[in-house]
DNA sequence: AAAAAAG
């Protein structure tokens, strides 16, 4: 009697560590597994791959999420007291010492035809998306955007990744942001989603570090272990990884080292690689405190400080522990580094915040901020939460009947990490190709879970907010938000996980009477987005205004508080205004001011020129 | 009330 397909799917991919740990395959000897016959759904069934997460095959077992299950101590470091496994008699096996980033086809979407011509000699960007997009700069002294890479100071052998990248050009927030950044100016630069921040942030960083000279610095400190020059920090495990990849294809052959610190993984091993030495270091929170206490790296030399997904890194629950790092270790104080905050959405109070970690810094905003520019078509459907599980299977039946061999990965939010495995379970059961990833798996699970989903062996990814943010996913064609999240802000980015590079996308929200706080916010959101707001939504955000207004009063086209999608240099408010922030210089290109329905703010007077054509997020609510 | 992030 054979067993159903999935069954058999959810025995192979539930438990991966069970299995013999397989041996270490390098990445460019990896092949692909071919998927067998079809299958009821008509995918490829998922077939269990020997890629693990870790390049390195390691004793000990894998590492287990933070106190929760026990076992393995991830390795040798600490038991043999300091140092250990520092020194190293020979140098560890190391067939390829630096592996070609660019050759990782293997690892590329493999099970689903492409049906779109991606190779447009723009690494696959579309341009055209990117039309008359806003920009808005302000603060003192502004470098005036470029056109081209080449016109940028960049070093030779970076010109020549870029290349290899297949960028042709830069988009807009690398015209405007690496400019600034170059010049050495802090910089909190707001960009929609997918417009390819990584790069902004990455090349000014590989570049100084190239200036100043690779290895000038010792790559460890007397004792204090090593001193990288430059850190991003990331708000999750999965982000640092691809952070780190695509910095690694950035700095290939430049001699510029790069590596990655985050939790979940055994931690002897990023060390061993850290030891190696380190100009950037790519990281997690927790695991970079933990290696500073260990006294493995030292702050003292860093040059450059980025946090990609920046308003998240410093919202309430990180907030203690960035400031931990940037405040109080041995990091050089604002001013003595280049500061570099990135994200999609920057709420004022995050600005606020964020302010303590800058010298005067310039604010640049690009695009229609928060979604992307129309790319993402939204639609939000009154389904009651008994009834979401069928609503869903619709959708995906719909998707997988209508899909003429078009690559289709959905991404499905819930709210709750229990809530990703029912509903992974159910799919399963109901003989859909499904996964879930969220922070109480291992961290191997979670990366298998995102491996498997990329490349579209499990085409649905069921997640939590663990992969709302950063995580560039190529062909995800549906974002379905199964539960909605709290704030306007989480949509935004989780919407985002479509619609990238200039690519169009689907978002599909089940929306009952629960998520009425978040109902004027989207409203506003697919307003600005010119898209078709459904007439009983409208009804959800009329009496909704009392509730979630902050209070002090103001209407609902107030400044303070609005603004939730970024977009908005608070110094512009005179009441956050202090000492000699923003000058006349500054500019503002666009006019996005058609096809706006919401009225620009009422304090206009207050707006230096080339200011506010496009701002019209007027949230006056909810914070 | 939830997710994430160290062991």
């Amino acid at each position: 009697m054979t067993m159903p397909w999935s069954d058999s799917f959810t025995e192979s991919t539930r438990n991966p560590t069970r299995r013999t740990l397989p041996k270490y395959i390098p990445r460019h000897l990896r092949n692909s597994e071919g998927g067998g016959g079809s299958y009821g759904y008509g995918y490829a069934p998922p077939t269990e791959s020997p890629q693990y997460g870790f390049r390195q095959s390691y004793a000990g077992g894998p590492g287990r999420q933070a106190g929760r299950n026990g076992p393995g101590r991830g390795g040798g470091g600490r038991g043999r007291g300091r140092g250990g496994g520092r020194f190293w008699a020979q140098p560890p096996p190391n067939p390829t010492p630096d592996p070609n980033p660019f050759d990782n086809v293997s690892e590329e979407f493999d099970q689903l035809k492409v049906t779109e011509d991606e190779g447009d000699g723009n690494g696959g960007i579309n341009f055209d998306a990117y039309e008359d997009i806003p920009v808005d700069a302000s603060g003192e002294d502004i470098p005036p955007p470029v056109d081209t890479f080449v016109e940028i100071d960049l070093a030779e052998c970076l010109n020549e990744n870029i290349k290899r990248c297949k960028y042709v050009k830069p988009t807009p927030i690398q015209r405007h942001a690496i400019p600034i950044a170059m010049a050495g100016r802090d910089l909190m630069a707001c960009a929609q989603t997918g417009s390819g921040k990584t790069a902004a942030f990455c090349f000014p960083i590989i570049s100084g570090v190239l200036n100043n000279g690779v290895g000038l610095s010792p790559a460890r400190g007397v004792d204090r272990g090593v001193c990288p020059s430059a850190l991003i920090l990331s708000p999750t495990r999965e982000l640092a990884g691809q952070i780190h990849e695509e910095a690694k294809k950035f700095g290939y052959q430049s001699g510029v080292k790069i590596a990655v610190a985050y939790g979940g993984a055994p931690i002897s091993q990023q060390l061993r690689i850290l030891d190696r030495g380190c100009d950037i270091l790519v990281a997690t929170p927790g695991r970079l405190v933990d290696m500073i206490e260990r006294s493995r790296v030292s702050l003292s030399n860093i040059k450059y400080l980025a946090l990609d997904e920046a308003d998240r890194m410093l919202d309430m629950g990180f907030e203690p522990q960035i400031r931990r790092i940037v405040e109080q270790m041995d990091m050089p104080r604002s001013g003595a580094r280049q500061t570099l905050l990135f994200s999609a959405t920057f709420p004022d109070e995050i600005q606020r915040l964020a302010a303590d970690f800058l010298s005067n810094y310039i604010f640049l905003s690009v695009g229609r901020v928060g979604s992307s520019t129309g790319l993402i078509a939204q639609r939000v459907e009154l389904v009651e939460d008994m009834d979401k599980r069928n609503h869903l299977m619709k959708l995906l039946s719909q998707q997988a009947n209508g899909a003429h061999g078009k690559v289709a990965l959905t991404l499905v939010f819930v709210e709750t990490k229990r809530s990703a495995d029912s509903l992974e379970n159910w799919l399963r059961m109901n003989r859909f190709p499904a996964i879930a990833i969220h922070g109480d798996k291992v961290q191997m699970e979670r990366e298998q879970a995102l491996r498997l989903f990329k490349c579209g062996k499990t085409p649905i990814l069921v997640a939590t907010d663990v992969a709302s943010r950063g995580l560039d996913i190529p062909h995800v064609s549906h974002v379905i938000n199964f539960d909605l999240p709290k704030s306007i802000d989480d949509y935004v980015h989780r919407i985002g996980r479509t619609g990238r590079a200039g690519n169009s996308g689907l978002a599909t929200a089940f929306f009952n009477a629960k998520n009425q706080p978040l109902a004027k916010g989207l409203i506003e959101l697919m307003q600005e987005s010119n898209q078709e707001v459904p007439s009983w939504l409208n009804e959800y955000a009329e009496g909704e205004s009392q509730t979630y207004s902050s209070g002090g009063g103001g209407g609902r086209n107030r400044r303070s508080g609005g603004s939730k999608f970024g977009g908005y240099d608070y110094r512009r408010d005179s009441q956050y205004a202090h000492d000699s922030y923003y000058g006349p210089s500054s500019y503002g290109y666009g006019d996005y001011s058609g096809g706006m329905s919401a009225a620009p703010y009422n304090d206009a007077a207050s707006v230096p020129n080339g200011y506010g054509n496009y701002e019209t997020i007027v949230a006056g609510g909810w914070d």
